[in-house]
RNA sequence: GGUGAUUUAGUGUAGCGGUUAGCACGCCACCCUCUCACGGUGGAAACCCGGGUUCGAGUCCCGGAUUCACUACCA
């Protein structure tokens, strides 16, 4: 049945903080799947620890979704006849579940505080809340419904668990794992609704909603695997077993170093983004890093993303974002944790800065030429956009621009010493002098013309090439490095070309 | 501890009984070259271990080990 119904997916997560790189890829994975069979992508807040909410992260949630181009169906913002898409507005609809698995037997009212099952399993080793200890602890199945209904009435804060018969072989179809079996009796009596603040638990929840929002498939991280039995077993519990969803348990994102799952933490001890967006911690006031702010390409990113844990089955790697729609499914997704690899992510973050129109990026530049104090004004689109173009292959980051463009908006006033010593000779002054009226009496400055001129003048004179060039190099960048020179004065022009020689000439001490 | 998942170069992966085990990142060398890149060429580098099945196993079966996850009134 579930095959055959509309693809209906769901990114589920909790609002308690900045999106997780692995929570990305898993509503990467959720959109794709949705958009190649012409699905619906649901996002869905999952806010019912009301302990764990953070402000602003709901907000993050959508933006960084945005940002990467995972557009979302039905949701909290974008509405949908499923709705409300926020757990916590869903009070009334999980009471009446709740209230339909006490009526069937399949529930029960349980009293023990949390202070008396932490004493219980401090007491016990590896207790658990199941049916070998159940009758021994405050419940309406030790106690009596009568008399838990007293206590419920006299106010007494309870919750509701989900009664597990034990011994019994639970399968879960897996969609990249194949099925996976597990018996009931390690699966313990689950907390399904909290009285104290009125909310479900997780499980719960989800199940309810999944159900209502029709979902189809579970599209979701290796860490639920665990729980994914207890969750066929809710199912049957409320006789929804014909309209389960497929379950996909996706392999989790684990440190690069190291071992274990990829943590907020990482990235900053590592040096690398883990957010998609900063993130400005509210009781904290730290800074996490964002891909974003760190200058990746949001198509960059999607394709690096999706390419950890899956593979088209071939060996192409640069993939847009209507290739991945295409060629996405579960059979070539991978089993195992993929440890995350920041190197390889800046590859793919350089092919599509390669690939980006010389003007598009110019764009992207210019907030950064004004932050390094340069009047973006003075200079011409097309002078920004050629700049760029000549430095673009040796950029990973759209902040490198900087540092390698830079000098095409501000001369240098500092040169590198080590090439100083390398290539500035005694003689070199001289030269440099002869060079200045070797440019001044160029008729045309485009890149070969030029370069005609000039090394015709360094081989008539029988100079050192190598010397020369770096020499002409160092005055007008400042060091010994960057695109073809002759392009470099081709685009900046004579003038500025010959006052940067000068200015070489005059502030450039060789030091013997 | 228990349960489950997992296992091909440093990393991400292809492979689906017979391949010199392919690709990409990274690394090294050479070429290109006025420099740094880009690009090109080449190189080092892998089937977790042990049994079986088979003429033949990275591929199938069993056992072990490994790593990871879960084991909350968190998701």
């Amino acid at each position: 049945m579930a095959n055959t119904r509309n693809v209906r997916v769901r990114f589920a997560p909790s609002p308690t903080g900045p999106l997780h790189i692995g929570g990305v890829r898993t509503a990467l994975y959720n959109y794709l799947f949705a958009r190649q069979n012409g699905g619906t992508m649901i996002l869905r807040i999952e806010d019912t620890d009301s302990n764990r909410f953070v402000p602003g992260a709901e907000d993050y949630i959508n933006e960084a979704l945005a940002w990467l181009g995972i557009g979302i169906d039905e949701g909290v913002r974008e509405g949908g006849d499923f709705g409300p898409y926020k757990q916590s507005e869903r009070r009334d609809i999980y009471r009446r579940y709740v209230k339909q698995l006490l009526d069937s037997g399949r529930a029960y009212y349980a009293f023990d505080t949390p202070e008396e099952l932490e004493a219980k399993r401090k007491e016990v080793p590896n207790f658990q809340y199941d049916a070998s200890t159940r009758l021994s602890m405050r419940n309406s199945l030790s106690l009596g419904l009568d008399e838990a209904r007293k206590l419920i009435d006299a106010g007494e804060k309870y919750v509701v668990r989900f009664l597990v018969e034990p011994n019994r072989d639970v399968t879960v179809h897996d969609l990249i794992r194949g099925d996976v079996v597990i018996n009931s009796k390690i699966i313990d009596d689950k907390v399904l609704y909290k009285s104290a603040d009125d909310l479900p638990t997780y499980h719960l929840a989800n199940i309810v909603d999944d159900h209502l929002m029709e979902v189809s498939h579970v599209i979701r991280g290796e860490e639920w695997l665990p729980s994914a039995p207890l969750h066929v077993l809710l199912y049957e519990a409320f006789g929804w077993t014909d309209t389960m969803p497929a379950f996909v348990h996706l392999p989790l994102l684990l440190k690069p170093d190291g071992k274990g799952k990829l943590s907020k933490r990482d990235g900053d001890r590592l040096g690398f983004p883990v957010f998609p967006l900063e993130w400005h911690d509210p009781k904290s006031g730290d800074v996490s890093s964002g891909y974003r702010e760190a200058g990746y390409l949001p198509e960059a990113v999607v394709n690096f993303l999706a390419l950890l844990g899956w593979n088209p089955g071939d060996d192409r790697e640069i993939l847009s974002i209507d290739e991945l729609i295409q060629l996405f499914s579960f059979e070539h997704c991978s089993r195992a944790g993929a440890k995350f690899d920041f190197e390889k992510g800046k590859w793919f973050n350089h092919q599509y800065l390669l690939a980006k129109p010389d003007e598009e990026l110019a764009e992207l530049f210019k907030p950064i030429l004004a932050a390094h104090g340069v009047e973006v004004a003075r200079f011409s689109d097309e002078y920004i956009a050629r700049a760029v173009g000549l430095v673009k292959s040796r950029i990973s980051f759209v902040g490198d621009l900087w540092e390698q463009a830079g000098f095409f908006f501000v001369a240098p006033t500092e040169y590198s010493p080590k090439d100083i010593r390398k290539r500035w000779k005694e003689d070199t002054p001289a030269i440099m002098t002869q060079l200045i009226d070797v440019v001044n009496g160029l008729e045309d400055m485009t890149s070969k013309a030029a370069e005609d001129v000039v090394l015709k003048w360094i081989s008539d004179n029988g100079y050192h090439l190598g010397n020369v060039m770096n020499a002409f190099r160092l005055t007008v960048v400042g060091e010994c490095r960057g695109p073809h020179m002759f392009d470099i004065t081709e685009l900046m022009g004579k003038e500025e070309t010959i006052a940067r020689i000068k200015r070489g000439i005059e502030n450039i001490k060789c030091e013997e």
